[in-house]
DNA sequence: CCTAGATACATAGTATGCTATTCTATTTGT
DNA sequence: ACAAATAGAATAGCATACTATGTATCTAGG
């Protein structure tokens, strides 16, 4: 049973990934947030109001997506967005006050979950883990040479 | 630039994730099939013809998902399935000869992305990455007791 | 035999992600 | 100043995934 599954990366990334998601799913709909506004929150609370392509650059989603996940945050009302007055192209995307107040929470629902998943691992797993998949991004990031 | 971002196991395996899947997306594209038929292939040329429920299972999606997957792949001509004699409910999933013939090119490809992630990196790294993200994923498997 | 429960699959609704395209606003080069 | 290029954001269409629910069909207990 399971064949070679198990020795590909790529199912057990996308596994990996998968379970992470949900977990994470859980832990944030009882403050009615969903796992893809994380790193909006994050950059925003850390780095104060910003525009949808510097967000989208942040995250390292395509910017219809952000676009896309803007409005979902919008309408659960995480964000809002303050018309540019100098470039009438852009808006600037603020956290709302609410949003400001669950950071802490929101933190520390990432924190543990991320930390649960190295339960009886040896110390420095994470980092590893970490390093590990930033390398192999990092080596896929880049389209082959045709 | 970039917080604590990098240093988060969940995001980087989300964005591996991502990457993975877009290059393995435009490897797949010329064969006419997608990631998320890869288990289902592989699956069935292993183990021979399956029922839907065993194909989710193998794949560990669910198996609304693993029924839109099925539908895809059947409107793209990789998969027929055949209604089980004895038991009304069931249906007997095949690949197709045209996709029969595709599995050693969907293995090389799938193998070479898979190789191409580790470019450069300590031999080893593969497996230890599969083996983190395995247990990583067992300990985000089962729900927090409450 | 016939109903209660279980099993196999389908459907609905939503979230998250992508590419391709479009629209508008700004900037740049002549 | 104006046409062309660029930049910010929105939209369309699709793939992949989830939960919740519906619909058959099958199996067991009475």
């Amino acid at each position: 049973m399971g064949f070679e599954r198990y020795e590909s990366a790529g199912f057990m990334i996308n596994l990996s990934a998968r379970v992470f998601e949900r977990r994470m799913a859980e832990a944030l709909a009882p403050l009615g947030l969903s796992p893809a506004y994380l790193p909006v929150i994050f950059t925003l609370s850390a780095t104060g109001p910003a525009t949808q392509a510097e967000l989208a650059r942040s995250a390292e989603i395509e910017q219809p997506t952000m676009a896309l996940t803007l409005r979902r945050m919008e309408r659960d009302e995480i964000i809002y967005r303050v018309p540019d007055e100098t470039d009438g192209r852009r808006a600037i995307v603020h956290l709302t006050s609410r949003a400001e107040e669950l950071v802490p929470q929101v933190e520390s629902i990432a924190d543990d979950i991320n930390s649960r998943a190295f339960d009886g691992l040896p110390a420095g797993s994470s980092a590893q883990l970490i390093d590990l998949l930033t390398r192999a991004a990092a080596n896929l990031t880049q389209r082959p040479v045709e």
